[in-house]
DNA sequence: CCTTTATATATAAAAGATTATATATAAATC
DNA sequence: GATTTATATATAATCTTTTATATATAAAGG
């Protein structure tokens, strides 16, 4: 998946992966995220495949570098990626629920102050989702002639904000249950 | 992770993979999920580090069962991973999301039907949170001195019922804007 | 003056997870 | 009579992801 991430981006404009890791941890990462390492690795094989090619622009003190751009190979991977409907649903993984479950057995305060913790990470998230993404988004939309890209960029960042109010009403509610 | 989920369950009871695949299937893989290969590869580690012990019961015209059963190592390691806080929010990914965020350049109407495949697969799935599993953790309840267990087994129900919720109405809100 | 942050790429090793396949049989469905 | 479903375990190969490490320097902050 993340090859498609990578290539949906270059297929914007050419890219250095510094600059693809920077672009994807103020958009994407709500949704989807990677490492450094892993965007590194996950170039090189592209390039292996033939979908993305590289030049190297060189830079005084600092390291030269890499800039990627997608060829008709990698646009056509993409957009047939795009085209092809999802059939099922995504899978999820929550480790506090995990805990939740399993956690009759613990001190019962002891969940209690996780959940309260997590409280307040997912918080301090709902926020970030209300200032500086819906500010990125904007600025976007506002400089270029991508009025369709900015509608749907808002709409992830629309899902990150009302998953964050799901999750911190989700955590009050068993609060309230767990403390009768 | 998926370590403490089997030492979570060998903790209630004895059980062979096959059970432990069953019981993920119809309790935890609304917030973790695992396929039988990796269950089975999982706990041939956990025994190889002393956290499991096996034995084999036989049985006719069935291949015989290999049943585990948590140890004392087993056991610590489980309690201290479930007092441990978790410091940081989960990660998500979300394949649909990342779609719609490069969908700019297909054509419209085909980022809308796949909206509407989603919305029916999660309408499905909130039905099968509001009767199927809930139905699991009353049998759990009733059968059981597990009053507190039921209670955390409800918590985690409703995450998922309130997830579908949140998922369903992002869908919709989102459907509306693009088709204006 | 010292530390941190930002700029930039890369690889090795390990852990986690999926896909595919093999084997075996009883019972139920078509 | 043929296929599917359920019972049961196991491994090989591959793919995905994380953790850790190495190198190098300018600018900004304390």
């Amino acid at each position: 998946m993340l090859k498609y991430v990578l290539l949906g981006f270059l297929n914007y404009r050419n890219a250095s992966g510094y600059d693809l890791k920077q672009l994807m941890d103020v958009s994407t990462s709500n949704f989807w995220h990677a490492k450094q390492s892993q965007i590194y690795t996950t170039l090189k094989k592209l390039e292996e495949d033939g979908m993305v090619a590289s030049h190297i622009e060189p830079q005084e003190s600092r390291p030269n570098r890499k800039v990627y751009e997608i060829t008709e190979t990698g646009r056509d991977d993409l957009k047939n990626w795009l085209s092809q409907p999802l059939m099922e649903i995504e899978s999820r993984k929550e480790k506090l629920l995990l805990k939740l479950f399993f956690s009759a057995q613990l001190d019962p305060e002891k969940i209690l102050t996780q959940l309260r913790l997590q409280k307040t990470l997912h918080k301090d998230n709902l926020e970030k989702y209300q200032t500086i993404t819906k500010g990125v988004v904007q600025q976007f939309a506002a400089s270029t002639d991508m009025a369709d890209d900015a509608r749907l960029w808002e709409a992830t960042r629309r899902f990150g904000e009302l998953y964050e109010e799901m999750y911190i009403r989700w955590v009050d509610e068993t609060i309230e249950k767990l403390e009768e």
